[in-house]
RNA sequence: GGAGAGUUGGCAGAGUGGUCGAAUGCGGUGGUCUUGAAAACCAUUGAUCCUUCACGGGAUCCAAGGGUUCGAAUCCCUUAUUCUCCGCCA
């Protein structure tokens, strides 16, 4: 969430960048101001109670230690009231503050001045395209077709035992998903990140940590018995390693990857771009997250762009990058750049990555600072990306690389899938 | 799932109703000494919030939440969590 003294500061600005978003925070803003205002002088006023009280306590310890017991016992009377006000007070607070949280989490972040206006995915920036588009033959089919015609991913199984969007991997199909999330990991350890395998359920803390509550409640699958969610994401539980902690500046940047299974309920997205592999309730992805130094954080943002482009370039992949336009740019984040591959069959690009800096939005939540050199504690900057997530790419791989004699695996997969043909 | 014992500052660990934000040790930081380093010695070393131009003053925090009390790290309740034993189990 934004910094208080931040929206404080900069009142107009907030609203004139939230407008990007298609925010109106006009009037929430106002509304935020004037309860920290009452935060502070119902604060002002209980600090006062109780530090009045904590002097007469310590009055009374006195008395009584002199044996003074009705001087104590009259005192006892003043106590008895201003502890009664404390009281009140202190409820107060504690509703306003409450209040207060409750405005500040549905305020969305400040989007980077780079974000574009615009309203949908058709607004987005085109920044980058390359690879050249494949030339299917004739009989050439989607890969929905495909997994069935060999036999490698079953989607009618899948809604047999469980329900739509959760699909069998079979045969090479299996191997292909274990072969690409060996790649993908290889990859991020080339490039100095530290492995984790984390817990797939999380808490409601860590959710409102990273975002996805209170904004996305409803996405995620809840284990109501355990009041646990099932993670949308390993950004969620990797990035919550950080919560509530204090860096140093010298362990910036902090470079985690992580392999987990993703679950999302997807309400409401029915229709088109939901068949096959397009669209799915559990899918697999390989994560990468950073903590970085805000000065630093968009550097890194541009690295990784530049690493998981490296990696649909050694799949061979056609692939374009578009800068999200302030309606299509997520809650949490202020900058994110998109990732496309061409997906031959389909005709259509479909998105493989999303790589975004969230800026100090998640590490306001989740209380992630850092020691400066002064010694004062700064939030530090979050940022994450897929590297990347298997649904689509395979999708692509299997459209793309089809042939009369079967489909091709790409030169940098063979030694993980071991064999070279589906077919 | 049952029984018992824990949860204190970066770490280890004392503290069982007032003088405790908390002994001591380690670690960190600064300094003395040294050609440099180590050792030794000295000093310093938690977070959040309110208030103040500032110096400073105040409040809260001993797993979390609630309660008893004039006063709680210390007593009571609830929850989380760790360990040991038993049970069950991949």
């Amino acid at each position: 969430m934004l910094q208080l003294n931040y929206i404080r500061e900069n009142k107009e600005l907030v609203i004139e960048r939230l407008a990007i978003k298609n925010f109106d925070a006009s009037i929430i803003v106002d509304e935020i101001i004037e309860l920290d205002n009452l935060r502070k002088s119902t604060q002002t006023v209980l600090d006062n109670t109780l530090s009045e009280g904590n002097k007469l306590a310590k009055e009374i310890g006195k008395l009584y230690s002199t044996g003074q017991r009705e001087k104590a016992d009259e005192i006892k009377v003043q106590t008895g009231e201003l502890k009664k006000k404390a009281k009140e007070l202190e409820q107060k607070l504690n509703d306003v503050v409450a209040n207060l949280n409750e405005k500040l989490v549905e305020l969305p972040n400040i989007p980077h001045p780079s974000v574009p206006k615009g309203n949908t995915d058709a607004d987005n920036e085109l920044i980058h395209e390359e690879g050249s588009m494949p030339q299917l033959h004739e009989n050439a089919i989607p890969h929905w077709e495909l997994a069935s015609k060999y036999s490698i991913i079953d989607f009618d199984l899948g809604s047999k035992v469980t329900g739509a969007g959760f699909p069998f991997y079979r045969g090479k199909g299996a191997r292909l998903q274990r072969a690409l999330i060996n790649f993908f990991l290889d990859e991020a350890l080339e490039q100095d990140y530290l492995e984790y395998q984390p817990p797939l359920l999380i808490n409601a803390d860590s959710g409102y940590g990273t975002g996805q509550l209170p904004d996305k409640e409803g996405q995620m699958y809840y284990a109501g018995e355990d009041d646990l969610y099932l993670i949308p994401t390993a950004e969620v539980p990797i990035t919550n390693i950080y919560r509530n902690v204090i860096l140093k500046e010298k362990d910036f940047p902090i470079k985690n990857v992580a392999y987990s299974s993703c679950f999302r309920r997807e309400a409401g997205s029915y229709g088109k771009d939901v068949r096959g592999l397009n669209r799915l309730h559990q899918f697999d992805k390989v994560e990468i997250v950073q903590i970085q130094h805000p000065k630093k954080s968009y550097e890194t943002l541009e690295i990784m762009k530049d690493q998981i482009s490296d990696l649909l370039r050694k799949l061979e992949l056609p692939f374009r990058i578009v800068r999200l336009c302030g309606g299509d740019l997520s809650f949490t984040s202020a900058l994110t750049y998109d990732f496309e591959v061409y997906s031959a069959a389909q005709k259509m690009w479909l998105e493989v990555s999303s790589v975004s800096n969230f800026e100090n939005f998640q590490a306001n939540r989740m209380k992630l600072r850092y020691k400066d050199e002064g010694g004062k504690s700064q939030l530090a900057h979050t940022l994450n990306g897929s590297a990347l997530a298997l649904p689509r790419i395979v999708a692509a791989l299997l459209e793309n690389n089809q042939t009369e004699e079967g489909i091709s695996i790409p030169a940098a997969l063979r030694e993980y899938t071991k064999f070279d043909m589906i077919n």
